[in-house]
RNA sequence: UGCCCCGUGGUGUAACUGGCAACACGUCUGACUCUGGAUCAGAAGAGUUCAGGUUCGACCCCUGACGGGGCAGCCA
């Protein structure tokens, strides 16, 4: 699959043409383990391992965690799990928490400098100097405090003499620029907090700002990639790594990738679960990483995606519909096909002899023949799809109706001769049929044309299986706003139980994907086991009836 | 109203670094089909936000306007 161009590939072709970094790309993807990761992430993902793979280049998985009151361990769990499971190996895995100690010396340094120091202002104050966006801040009262008070203090509040949010250590910039992130920013904050890694060995821990960039020049990046909201940072970062004297990466941002019919921010993804609207971070109809994959998602599918959506500086949403199109273009390739009924309609063939039963040959996968074939039981009494039969059919309805024949996929075709209805409810709750034992398929008189194809499942070794319909989080485009949560799709989730699948189907492990004819594309859910099988519906199959009848 | 980023068919990206716009998804036809699937063939759809400028020539460069987005956490 080679990989499209894009801008940040032109900027490391020229960077080797210029022999910029001695040839080298090194990258890395730098999450905060503060939630479970997403789509959006996998973009990031598939950038920067996919930048160091055509590039021979190395790339790292850095957790960003310097902020032990929002991380945890289960998020360092899952992400490394889902970095493994896209398809990615890191060349090395860090933490910025192993730099603490370093970042702590860099400080120091630029308190010596006369480029930072303790400030004493608290978090109202301190926005209060800062300015507006249109108003220059003012300089803090302790920002000419001497080198050697300054650095009495930074290691006082090491040593955990002073009270959470009573003192910051800043850099010293310019209070007056029009950068609200060069207004003197905090670099240290004081949070007597334990930490998932380091516990409690240290009350000062870095802010993002300062701990990013040297933790790139640390690790020697050569091209930092990032979204572009930290675009008016880099200057920042910039200022730093000079001010150090030290290893300088070059940051390029673009653009997060954006779904429509779903969120992506972890704020609200993380309310989803807290309020119940989903089962949870793996619920199939979240864009987490876990929730494709327990969706039935490929990992194939999702880089293929990646790859198509392309990289720009531009903000756009993505449709939803080119995911689904890159994932039945895998699961087309790889899906084995069965047959399951969603919602039985019991059909008997009056023909056929009571207790007759015939093993018919079905193909596996009609795109790869080495998926080979199997057997499918066939018998008097069946199960067909409810929505297969219209008593009165309206146009262009292909399907069984009185007096019309249809196929049964692998097996005979049949002609439709009456129903037994409900007498209460008047429904149908029985079709009868005749079978055409000539037309078997396989046979000369096979041939014969009829308009549609069923699938079915013999009633007698059927194998009960739950069913969870999945449809899209929500009913807009972009559900954005304070009231994101009002178009909340009520419907998201439909559960089908005592479907009816061909017995092949007993044996299916959780994430096994198949086909179910005519149906859609079905993953075994994780909780599934033998005697109690649950599937998943991935995606449904391309639907040009559904269309026709919707119009 | 300060600074920064962005503006190409419905959507997402391209355009060999200035030679009148390509690909994919979606949409719509038709063919084929024992999945109304897949596949195949074809069509519609933008003149590149706008106005100036530079140039023989601009989606690409410059200026301005308009539109969208980001930034005032001791979050990342």
């Amino acid at each position: 699959m080679p990989e499209r161009k894009n801008f940040i590939r032109e900027v490391i072709d020229n960077d080797l043409k210029a022999n910029k970094y001695e040839g080298r790309v090194q990258t890395r993807f730098p999450p905060e383990p503060n939630g479970y990761l997403h789509i959006g992430h996998a973009k990031s993902i598939c950038l920067n391992f996919g930048l160091a793979r055509d590039y021979k280049g190395k790339c790292n998985l850095r957790f960003d965690d310097t902020n032990p009151t929002k991380e945890e361990m289960e998020y360092v769990e899952s992400i490394q799990e889902d970095v493994r499971w896209l398809g990615f190996e890191w060349d090395k895995l860090l933490y910025a928490s192993d730099y603490f100690e370093q970042l702590f010396e860099y400080a120091v340094q630029l308190i010596k400098k006369g480029k930072a120091y303790v400030c004493d202002l608290n978090a109202d104050k301190i926005r209060e100097y800062r300015g507006t966006l249109t108003e220059p801040g003012k300089d803090s009262p302790y920002r000419n405090r001497s080198v050697e008070e300054n650095l009495d203090l930074f290691m006082r509040m090491r040593n955990g003499e002073f009270p959470d949010g009573s003192r910051t250590l800043r850099a010293k910039i310019d209070m007056a620029s029009p950068n609200l992130n060069m207004r003197d920013p905090v670099m240290y904050r004081i949070l007597h907090a334990t930490h998932h890694r380091t516990g409690d060995a240290w009350c000062i821990y870095p802010m993002y700002d300062w701990a990013h960039g040297q933790s790139d020049s640390i690790e020697r990046i050569t091209h930092s990639v990032c979204t572009l909201e930290f675009t008016d940072h880099r200057p920042l970062y910039d200022w730093f790594v000079e001010e150090l004297g030290v290893y300088h990466p070059q940051q390029i941002e673009f653009a997060r990738l954006n779904l429509t019919y779903t969120v992506m921010s972890k704020r609200k993804l993380l309310q989803l679960v807290e309020d119940g609207n989903v089962k949870g971070w793996d619920d199939p109809r979240m864009p987490t990483i876990s929730g494709l994959r327990r969706r039935g998602y490929s990992p194939e599918s999702i880089r293929l995606f990646a790859d198509r959506i392309g990289v720009s500086r531009a903000e756009s949403t993505v449709d939803v519909a080119l995911l689904e199109d890159c994932l039945r273009d895998y699961l087309n390739k790889h899906a084995s096909r069965v047959m399951a009924v969603l919602r039985p309609l019991k059909l008997v063939i009056e023909n056929y002899p009571d207790g007759g039963v015939e093993e018919l040959e079905a193909v596996n996968n009609p795109e790869d023949a080495s998926m080979g074939t199997r057997k499918v039981p066939f018998s008097k009494v069946l199960y067909i799809e409810k929505e297969d039969f219209r008593e009165t059919p309206p146009k262009k309805y292909f399907r069984l109706s009185p007096g019309v024949e249809v196929r049964l996929r692998y097996a005979y075709i049949i002609k439709c001769t009456g129903v037994v209805k409900d007498e209460k409810t008047d429904e149908v709750i029985e079709v009868r049929c005749t079978y055409d034992p000539e037309t078997r398929s396989g046979l000369p008189q096979s041939s014969r044309k009829v308009k549609g194809t069923l699938h079915w499942v013999s009633a007698a070794h059927a194998v009960n299986v739950n069913v969870n319909l999945y449809d899209r989080l929500f009913n807009v485009e972009n559900p954005g706003g304070d009231n994101w949560k009002d178009s909340i799709n009520p419907n998201s989730l439909e559960v089908l139980k005592d479907c009816k699948a061909e017995p092949t189907l007993a044996t299916a492990k959780p994430q096994d994907r198949f086909q179910f004819e005519r149906m859609g594309y079905f993953c075994v859910d994780n909780d599934s086991r033998e005697g109690s099988l649950v599937f998943n519906r991935t995606v449904t199959l391309r639907d040009t009836w559904a269309k026709i009848e919707k119009s």
